[in-house]
Order: structure tokens, then C-alpha cells, then sequence
DNA sequence: CCTACCGATCGGTAGG
DNA sequence: CCTACCGATCGGTAGG
């Protein structure tokens, strides 16, 4: 039967098909995720899944927001009580690696498999990703410059400079845990923090 | 008409095929790669194609040995003539950030690029990409266990922790290449690695 | 939200 | 190396 639904239980359906989708997308890509699976995962028909996105690409974009969402709560939320600059950025970078070693995402970082999935394709999928991670950098940056105008870090510290290594050790830990399973990297991680933002005992 | 060929034919049609492969599975991944499309862009039938590797997961796993061959070429053959330890690891430093920057492979690193499409997929592709990345990482560890030995680089370097960090450097500048197509990535990349192993002049 | 359907494409096989 | 074909699945639409 499954007539239609009042508005409310529409959102429930919408945020269920989103949730599910973060799980498959993680671990299958943004392109492995199809309507075919997703209806019957959920017990729906195809129709009924794509109803409330008009299109795979819709959804892929809805879906990206979900886990922006997800990323924000993880680990942008917690480093707001710490004060701007290099408190804040040691805490960000910590939730950062937390956010890897607990598995958030069942896949890694939802925003790097995506780009990778992504960088070769151009598109609303690619800008949205793009965006994102510009958006992210540019929060990063912003702490990191008020911690060198705060003369917190070594003098000469260039915030780009800084930001790009941060990243990279989070890459380089997200790559290693999904790939290895390996247990040392998260201290890799860790140390280099340390070595470029210092210790906060 | 096309009969059969010969021996030699078939192993130039073979290479052909591969080298289609590495360029298309470049960008568009490992199972973007579609023997209906390699067909159509070589001007042979799918069973053409497919007879020559027996199956798409054979397919893959040959171009993954393809990419192979061509990083070797790329990165570390130009490195072994550099006296091991650190001079050797910086010319690989050096040649692997040129390896990314020249677009040798048309979507960034293939490999990076695969590992990211199959960590969450067990099977024969994952394993194959997984022990290249430890065969890559023994052989950089090699290298910077060397340098440690020889007193080249600072005192309780450790060289797990050295080679995590330069393989972040690196996956930093493959991302930061293919989503932003940022220039400035490679002098980020180029100081960091000089930071970690010091200037050769 | 459903059923029923579309054309296209997937990996792969039979037989030559 | 080909033609001809298989069942399965893809994203999406029509109509209710």
C-alpha cells in the first residue's frame, strides 16, 4: 500500500535514505551508490528513493551535505570552547585524528575519498567537494594566522606551509588506517602535530 | 575481418590495451575502467578485449602492474644512481613530487588514487595495491634507516615516523594538484621535504 | 509513495 | 580476433 506520507514522515524518510547512503557511499564511493540498492536496502521502490532528489546527482550532493554535517559536529564543534589560535587549532587537529581512529565513516574521511573519486571528473559533484575543502583550509589558515600574529608559533611560521603538512599528516593517517589497519600511525599523526604545533603541557 | 594474429601481435595489442587502461583508470578509477569502452576506443569487440586477460578483476590487477612498471621508471630508477641513505632518499623526494607535478599518470597518482578506490572492497585488487604501498614504504624506510645509521640526519629520527611524514607530504600535493590545481603545493611540498631531510647544497 | 516500463550498458560466454 | 547473445543492473520516466 504505502500511500503517501504527511510532510513529517517524508523528512524521516529523506533523512533515512541520507543516512544510509553516508554508510554505502563511504566505503563504495559517491558512484557506487546506486538507486537500485538503496531501494532495496530500505525496502522502498527505486521511484520512491529518487522522488525525494530528482536525480543521482542530486542525491550525491545531498549526500555530501549529510556528511559535511557529520564532519562539523565531529570536528569542528569541539574545538569552539578553545580559544581562537593555537589552542583552538591543537584541539581541531586532535578531534581531526580522533575523527579517523573511532571511524565516523566506515570508509575514512568521506571528503578525501570523494576528492580522489572526484578531482578527475569535472561537475557539480567535483565543485561541491572542491568547495568544501577550500572552505576547510580556510578555517584552518585563519587559526593558524592568529596563532603566528600571537607569536605562538616559531617566528617565520607561514600559515599555507603549516596547514598543508597538517594536512598532510591527516591524509597520510587516514590513507593507513584504511588501507593497513595500521596502529602506529595514529602516533605518526600525533607526533607530527607535536612537532609543528608543540604540546600544550 | 581481423583473423588471429601472431604471437608478437597479440602481445603488442596486449600492451596497447594497457596503456589505454592506466590513462582511463587514471581518471576515472580502477571500475570506471569498462571493457565495452575499451573496446569501442581501440576499435575491437569486448570478447577481443576481454580475451586477452580473462576477466575485468584480471585486467586490473595487469594494470595496476603496468602503473607499476612506470612508477619505477619514473621514481625510483632515477634515484639509484644517488649513493644510498640520505643522499638517495632525497633524489627519490625529489623525483616522486616531479613524478605528480609532470602528470605522468593524468589523475595524480595512480596509486593513491587506488587505494583510495579499494580499501573498503575486499579482494585480489585491494591486496595487490596494499603490498605495493608496503614494498614502497620498506624500501623508503631502507633508505632512511641508512641515513639514520650514517648519522645524516638528526639524532633519534625515527625512520617510521620520517617516512609517514613525507608520504604525507606527498599525498597532500597529489590532492592539492588534482582538486585545486594549486601551484604553490609543490614549493609547500619541496620545503617540507628539505625541513625533514635538510639541503643537499 | 507505488507498479510497470524504457533504452543503455554492464561483465561475461558460446561458437567459430 | 570476430558476431551474437545472455541475465543483471544502471538511471530515469509515465501514470497513478
Amino acid at each position: 500500500m504505502s500511500p503517501r506520507r504527511s510532510a513529517a514522515e517524508a523528512l524521516g524518510t529523506r533523512a533515512a535514505i541520507l543516512d544510509r547512503s553516508v554508510g554505502i557511499a563511504s566505503l563504495e564511493g559517491l558512484e557506487g551508490l546506486t538507486i537500485g540498492r538503496l531501494a532495496t536496502e530500505l525496502g522502498m521502490s527505486k521511484s520512491g528513493v529518487l522522488g525525494h532528489f530528482g536525480s543521482k546527482e542530486a542525491l550525491q550532493l545531498a549526500v555530501l551535505d549529510r556528511a559535511g554535517q557529520i564532519f562539523r559536529t565531529e570536528v569542528w564543534e569541539p574545538a569552539l570552547p578553545a580559544a581562537p589560535g593555537l589552542a583552538r587549532l591543537r584541539v581541531l587537529c586532535e578531534a581531526w585524528i580522533s575523527y579517523l581512529e573511532r571511524g565516523v565513516f566506515p570508509g575514512g574521511c568521506f571528503f578525501v575519498a570523494a576528492a580522489h573519486e572526484f578531482d578527475g571528473r569535472p561537475g557539480p559533484v567535483r565543485d561541491a567537494v572542491a568547495a568544501r575543502f577550500d572552505a576547510w583550509r580556510a578555517r584552518l589558515d585563519k587559526e593558524a594566522g592568529r596563532a603566528v600574529d600571537a607569536g605562538d608559533l616559531p617566528e617565520g611560521t607561514e600559515p599555507g606551509q603549516l596547514v598543508f603538512e597538517l594536512l598532510g599528516l591527516v591524509m597520510a593517517l587516514n590513507h593507513a588506517l584504511q588501507l593497513h589497519r595500521d596502529n602506529r600511525a595514529a602516533t605518526y599523526a600525533r607526533r607530527g602535530v607535536r612537532a609543528r604545533l608543540g604540546s600544550a603541557c
